[in-house]
DNA sequence: TGACAAACTTAACAATGTTAAGTATATTTG
DNA sequence: CAAATATACTTAACATTGTTAAGTTTGTCA
């Protein structure tokens, strides 16, 4: 009989409402912002009833993050085309950024915020979130094999580059503040185009 | 008549108090599990005495960063008795990211967390924080004259710098459990290695 | 000594996450 | 079909949070 297969669908049915009412509510008041009374009322029921379907705040924040990882993910993709692997690690680069300067939220949750981590205890916890990064170590690898960078250790290289465009976007996100606007654009742009360059080797 | 010259005195005394009391409980606890009752509970007064000296606790969470600036910069200060402009600059680079591994705490205030932002408002707000920038940039600046480094827009190198260290320091602290522990140091040491390696033209 | 200001506390507010207990609504079973 | 039971949801309440208003004690100065 259908009924199960019903009750599952509606049960998910719930639980991307829930989702997308709170991705909502963070992307318009941001992350602080975000309380479970909100969500409620965005989606028209009870404060208690969000924990029929999750277990606390954290749970909810956690599934953000995944689905935050997804459009991630989907977002570096659109530099994979690029054929030459120099052109295609700095692109790379840069889209990680841009994202995440569009997305500072979305960022906030992935990469900043300890809440949402308090559900991930185990490796196959992260696994949205490791999909990205190899797509990283792919590309570096590319670059190594075509001569581009210098032989080493790819997790290295790989944690370098990584630091290096989470440091750029972490400190525009929660320091920007404090560069006048007209030049963080311009800070941005060069800052990766200079270290960049820098680990090239042709 | 020195009654004034006292009372001030002990206004200050009592912030000191406030600040020592606070900053405690962060080392202690983090600075999430930090509330104005804790505060109040370990100083022995009430809670709403913190308010006599405090305007709201983002203004106490504001004078804890810049006692954390204070003390990094001091931990900054260390390299500056290096001959050698490349390797000051490198042991600079070092001696950022163990400060950040080694007080977390502060680094969270100094580098990551909004809410002790809210009280600076106009650039004479955040000196403390521009004077450790200030050293970097020298630091730089020593590097390029020597001609260790390419000349480029300091802005944009300091930028680089700032990053890469603030990235690999902000991702270890904040998402550093998802590496193995006896990989981390590694991690750490030689990501800056090889970065700041490939900056360097001789 | 009495007026007044400064220092501090008590009580309370609204907002937060979360739990316990209760009530409707489906579903299953006799 | 009706009673029993499970499911979905709500109401009420709790403890904890930052913060304010009102009151009390203490110190200062005329």
């Amino acid at each position: 009989m259908g009924i199960n297969e019903r009750k599952y669908r509606e049960k998910q049915e719930m639980i991307d409402l829930i989702l997308d009412a709170s991705m909502k509510l963070i992307i318009e008041e941001g992350y602080d912002n975000i309380t479970m009374r909100k969500i409620a009322d965005k989606i028209e029921y009870s404060p208690t009833t969000i924990y029929l379907y999750f277990k606390d705040k954290s749970e909810i924040l956690y599934s953000l993050l995944n689905l935050a990882f997804d459009k991630f993910y989907e977002a570096q993709l659109g530099v994979q085309n690029i054929g030459n692997p120099k052109e295609r690690l700095m692109a790379h680069g840069l889209a990680y950024v841009n994202f995440a300067m569009e997305n500072q939220h979305y960022y906030d949750l992935m990469f900043i915020l300890k809440e949402p981590t308090e559900n991930m205890k185990c490796p196959d916890d992260w696994q949205t979130s490791t999909r990205t990064y190899d797509l990283l170590k792919t590309n570096i690898k590319q670059c190594m094999d075509a001569g581009y960078l210098e032989t080493a250790d790819l997790e290295v290289i790989a944690f370098s580059l990584w630091s290096l465009v989470h440091g750029i976007a972490s400190l525009m996100i929660k320091r920007g503040f404090m560069i006048p606007e007209p030049f963080r654009q311009y800070l941005i742009y060069n800052s990766i185009q200079y270290a960049f360059k820098g680990l090239f080797i042709k």
